[in-house]
Order: structure tokens, then C-alpha cells, then sequence
DNA sequence: TTCAACCCTGCCCCTGGGGCAAGGTCAACC
DNA sequence: GGTTGACCTTGCCCCAGGGGCAGGGTTGAA
């Protein structure tokens, strides 16, 4: 006739733990003495004991419950079943361990090649401003586009090997603080439309794509940062729609 | 300006989520249309794939907010101590099915050793009901005294080998549903003193360690389940002192 | 005009307990 | 016969990471 203190010692639990599985079920509530302490007996303690080994392997309490009631075969069956459970989970844990590591390595949360490309952003003398810009964009279009977005970095990696295209977009990079009205930016909405038109069928303009608000959600943020980038996108559009 | 449901689905996540992700001060909170709904841009999706990445990793939610607004060395460090939690998660995920591979194994929740001791019981011609009362018997003597327990099987195990012994064990097993006056339950006692002073030193009898109320709780069961095992209990008691 | 699909806030629910408050009880010590 | 400290009681709120429902408002397309 033990006290709750005494139980949880032999058990190595606490108190509550064997208060939570009164109020769960689990373990049945022992006589009160006239103090209306519990008093409990060496059944309560296997009973717990054999509950305890069965949740310290991870099986919920409300199936230990159940499980209880149940004959030794369906004990075997739903152990067989922990153990899948159990075998998933170390699965999943070591998938997101490799992506941690990735991610680590990569020193930010990009995606795979997006941070050799930023890499060669840096070497081709675009700004810091305009690289974390696109990192962050690139973030998004893998996240939301996980199809199309290594074939759409390639096609701009490839881009900025050619020269006058690298120049297009440096000169886009550099215009962040041009004035809207500044003629340089004309000229170059000049010779962005003539670019576009030249690498890409008419049919199919990058980030025209109806299904997605992706690029529109980039552009609007692209917009916001500059008046002159405002304009711009204004005259492109202008002239290809 | 997207709403909340298509951030979800691009992000990955439910509404629910997003909801949460404010509340909790992770993602900050847009601005709102005429209507009141909430109106998200690209910076949010790219927060919100951000926070999902190490969220996914298992990184708790306070120390992502945290995280956010420290460096990038601080994030690093981070990543290698969450790697750290991954990796013992993992390792203990494995040892808890290890443990419930060997309780599979043993049809039931066993410790080591204690399944062949009862099978042992069974061919010497033990009662089921007696089998059964000596398997959470040692559940609870292994699980309370796991140093001395191991010892305490062998020994029992060995008296058992030895005829005289058995013949004792046996009988008690046998005089469960034998009337508390019956006189072959004052020869048992009588065998029983006798034995007992034979094998163990008198200043060392088993089952009295003052530190330990577990004896006590299991003769207190076993007295319970017979009036004939209450009578043998007390009178062996006497004898020894 | 109607209908489905959205959105809003506020609320309670889950697991597996932790922790605290406010009070009652027990045993030992002085 | 007090006091002290350890122990016990119930009841309540808390954590992560959301799920789900109620009871309403909004939007867009047929």
C-alpha cells in the first residue's frame, strides 16, 4: 500500500504522469486512505511498469488504452505496426537532416545551383542589393515552381554568358536609382524589348504563364523597390503587349 | 497582392498555418483590402518558404523567430546544433525499436531472461495461474531493482534445480485453494523455515531490505489472492523471527 | 440571382505532460 | 505541543503545431 510518490520512484515517472493516466484511463484509480491519499498495490505498479515500457517505445497512450483490453495476438499486430511507424519516422527525420545539411552548407536556404548563379552575379559586377534580390526570388520560383525552375535558371545563367544581354541587365541592376524620367531609361526599355523579341518565341514570353501569380507577385515587388524600375516595366510592357 | 489561400498553397502550408505564423509573430502581417482580407506580396511567400524550411527541419517555432533576426553566423551555428538534436532524435528513435523489437519477440514485456525461467516453470509443472503470478512478479522486481535483479533470478532459478526445493514451490503453488487450517499448510511452513535457514545466512534473509518496500507489496498481493497463503505467510514469519 | 469557393474572427480540441496555487496531512525534531 | 519539511489533494493554465467548427461576410462566374 504505496503512496503516488513512492509508485512513480519504482516507475521512474512523476506524479502527474500517473495522475494524467488516471484521468486518460490508462491505469485504473487505486482506494483513497481516510486521508484520501491514494494508496496503491503491486498491480497498479506492473500495470504502470507495462505501460510505461510500451509509451517509452513511442505507442500513444490512447492505443496503449485499447491495446490493454485486447488479446496478445492484436498486441503482436499493433507492435508489428509501431515498428513501421517507428521506422517512417527515423526515415523522415534523416531526409530532413540531409536538407538541413544542404541548407547548411549552402549557408542560406537556396536551392541547388541558385547559389553557384549568384556566385557569377557577384563576379559579373551586379550590385549586393541586386543579388540578394534575386536570391530571394529564386527561393520563391523553386518553392512555387519546383517544375520549371531549374530549366528557367539555366535559360537566365546561359543569358548572362552573352555579353550585350549581361549588359542589359547590369544596366537594369544600375537603373534601381535612376530617375523615372531619365532618358538612359527609354533606351533601355528599347533594348530589353528588342532582346525579348529576339531569344523568345512571341507566343511564348517568359512569365506570361495565366496559371501562376508568381511572376506578376515578383514583378509588383521589383516595381515597388524603384520609380525608375517602375517605368520601365511600364514601357516594356507597353511595347510588347 | 495574393490572399491567404493561395500563399497557403504555394508555400506548401494550410491557412491555419499562416494564421498561426502571425499570431505567433514569425511572418509579419500584411495589409488588408476594402474587404478585410488579408492581401500578401512576394516578400511574404519568400518569408514564408524560408520559416517552412528550417520549420520542416524541425527547428521550434520561438527559435525560428527568434533566428530571423540574427546573423547569418548565428543561423550557421544554429543549423549545426540543430543537426546535433536530429541526429541524437534519430538515435533514439532506433533504440526505442530495438526495445520494441525484443518485446515483439517475447509476446510480451518481459525483461531478459525471465521468459526461459517461466517456461522452465511450466515444465516442471507449475500451475498457469502461478506462471502468470511469477511474470509480473519479476516485471516489477526487475523494474524497481534492476541491479539485484538478474542476481535474484539465478538464484531462484538454481533453487529450483534442486529437488527438495521444488517440491517446496510446488506445493505452495499447490496450496493456493487448500483451507487456511488445513494442517499440510503448517508442514509446508514447517519445510519451508527449514529450507530457508539451510540456504541463506540468517542476518542476510532474502526480502528484507529495509530500503525497499517492494517485497512487502508483493507478499501483501500475493497473501491477498488466499486465505491459505496469508495463514503460510504468517506463519513463517513467526518462525524465522 | 444564385452558388461555390473564399475569407474573417473566435473558440475549443488533440498529445504528453509541466508547473503553479491553495490547501490538507504526516512524521520527525525540539 | 509547536514547527518544519516533505508529501498529498484538486484545479487551473501553459507549451508546440496546428485541426476543426461556428457563424458570419465577400467574390466571381454561370
Amino acid at each position: 500500500m504505496i503512496t503516488i510518490g513512492r509508485l512513480a520512484r519504482y516507475a521512474g515517472v512523476t506524479i502527474k504522469t500517473i495522475r494524467v493516466y488516471h484521468a486518460k484511463g490508462l491505469l485504473p484509480e487505486p482506494e483513497r486512505d481516510s486521508s484520501g491519499y491514494r494508496r496503491y498495490t503491486a498491480r497498479h505498479a506492473i500495470d504502470l511498469i507495462k505501460i510505461r515500457s510500451l509509451a517509452d517505445a513511442g505507442v500513444p497512450l490512447a492505443r496503449i488504452r485499447d491495446l490493454r483490453a485486447a488479446p496478445a495476438a492484436d498486441l503482436r499486430r499493433a507492435l508489428h505496426e509501431i515498428d513501421g511507424d517507428l521506422t517512417a519516422r527515423i526515415g523522415e527525420l534523416r531526409r530532413v537532416r540531409r536538407r538541413l545539411r544542404r541548407l547548411a552548407a549552402g549557408d542560406d536556404l537556396l536551392p541547388t545551383g541558385v547559389g553557384a548563379h549568384l556566385d557569377r552575379l557577384r563576379e559579373y559586377g551586379f550590385s549586393d542589393h541586386w543579388v540578394a534580390f534575386q536570391a530571394d526570388l529564386w527561393i520563391l520560383v523553386f518553392a512555387t515552381h519546383p517544375e520549371t525552375a531549374t530549366e528557367l535558371l539555366q535559360d537566365q545563367a546561359q543569358a548572362l554568358t552573352e555579353p550585350a544581354l549581361r549588359r542589359i541587365f547590369l544596366d537594369y541592376d544600375g537603373a534601381h536609382d535612376l530617375a523615372p524620367g531619365d532618358p538612359r531609361v527609354d533606351e533601355l526599355a528599347d533594348r530589353m524589348v528588342r532582346a525579348i523579341r529576339d531569344r523568345y518565341d512571341p507566343d511564348h514570353l517568359p512569365g506570361q504563364d495565366p496559371s501562376s501569380d508568381i511572376p506578376t507577385l515578383i514583378q509588383a515587388t521589383v516595381n515597388a523597390s524603384s520609380p525608375a524600375w517602375r517605368r520601365l516595366d511600364a514601357l516594356v510592357r507597353r511595347r510588347l503587349g
